[in-house]
DNA sequence: GATAATAAAATTGTTAACAATATATTAGTA
DNA sequence: TACTAATATATTGTTAACAATTTTATTATC
């Protein structure tokens, strides 16, 4: 039916392996909402067995990524664009949340390290490279949660920026959209900097709800083949 | 060496119950932190087979009550008290995003469905039932999630409040407290009613701060043993 | 006695075989 | 054909036996 998936190194996937792999597949939509994901075949795909597929699916359906019905098996989840709205929505609570607590303990280093990020991610879009530009912009806002000290609501981030790329239909993707992200980044830092939180999270509210204007919520999917999963996309992470 | 818990029907537990007899057991500080966790002993406990106490070991350590280290099994787990600020820093942010949502799109329902609430809290305070009391305060704030109508910051406080009572030493209890908090979610409610948003989340901040001062968070624990998971507390939930 | 090396026991991790359930196929009936 | 019932296949769920690892106990050496 379908090939096998191999290590270049010819070892064996460990579980966090496969975890990524099938985790990226969906979140590329290279396996679309709904996809059935069968355990003997992903267990053949990866030669694993298939104890270690039933534990990655478990943990992939922990992080909402997958739809586990018991005796039935599990898909890939299809969030409904409510709860894509829902997923921004508390992001702006908790980015907002997360710049207040950064901004009353902020100092010269966490500001010069910020501006660093900034540079780094404006080099990357402009030359051209609209994949890293991302990756980059998304590091950001996991900097600023790292920086603010909250390890609660720096895990809560993480977790709906693991989410989001399913609720969302394409990955933002020219020029124009990476240096407006970036310069929106540069006047957060510079809130930061002045110490002025009231500044800092009107930006970021408007930061993200731009974000999210600039996007389309995934509304419904069709099916596609499992086997699908071999190939990586030349495209975004997240 | 330990006895065994059955169910009073003679039925096997499922693996929710057996879910909800440890992570009980693990709030009501019957096991403290760093308590060790052995597979075929909790399977002797409860009548089951050890695959299932895997199972509900790796929820519980999802959930951050229990820590599981590869090959060494899973403790109890020992939150810092940074870990127990952060998570009430967290719920403020958490509970004021949930607010501002929900009066944005309240009704006479929604505030009379709290008042009963409120009632409820009332009469079980005023008849010194503190338990009672407790659970319903805190079914309050799970109800101002609830209606808020965003499924992923709900289950955020959701998280957060299974977490919380690990974290703090003891449960709030004198009759003092209960009327002081139902005092505190009236005036939430009254300021619902009047849609002012900014009062709201002023009393809601206010209040969570009063609740955290009142608890003492908890710094270190010593060990104990497992079969006191035996017999339940005459004490509070959560 | 204290320490290190070795052996024994206990504990966790994995797997292959089996059981239970769900899905697909076929046969039967109007 | 359209529908139902019966059967076969495919898929998920469970478990007992085994493997790997860690912890405890024992012995040896100084």
């Amino acid at each position: 039916m379908s090939a096998q998936i191999e290590k270049s190194t010819g070892e064996r996937f460990s579980e966090d392996e496969v975890l990524r792999q099938i985790e990226q597949a969906v979140l590329d939509h290279r396996l679309p909402p709904g996809t059935k994901l069968k355990e003997v075949q992903l267990a053949n795909l990866f030669g694993v067995k298939r104890g270690l597929i039933r534990k990655v699916l478990t943990r992939l359906a922990h992080s909402r990524l997958v739809d586990q019905t018991p005796n039935r098996g599990a898909t890939v989840a299809r969030p409904s664009v409510k709860e894509g709205r829902d997923l921004f929505a508390a992001r702006r609570a908790i980015e907002s949340a997360i710049l207040e607590t950064l901004i009353a303990r902020s100092d010269e280093q966490m500001v010069s390290r910020l501006r660093k990020m900034l540079e780094r991610e404006q080099k990357a879009y402009r030359r051209g490279d609209s994949e890293k530009a991302l990756a980059q912009s998304v590091d950001f806002h996991r900097q600023l949660a790292a920086l603010a000290g909250n390890g609660v609501l720096e895990a809560f981030l993480n977790d709906i920026i693991r989410r989001t790329p399913l609720v969302i239909l394409a990955h933002l993707g020219d020029e124009e959209q990476n240096r407006c992200r970036n310069r929106e980044h540069a006047e957060i830092v510079a809130a930061i900097e002045e110490r002025d939180t009231r500044r800092a999270v009107k930006v970021m509210h408007q930061h993200l709800l731009h974000i999210e204007s600039k996007i389309r919520h995934k509304p419904e999917a069709q099916k596609a083949d499992l086997a699908t999963l071999l190939r990586p996309l030349p495209e975004a992470t997240t």
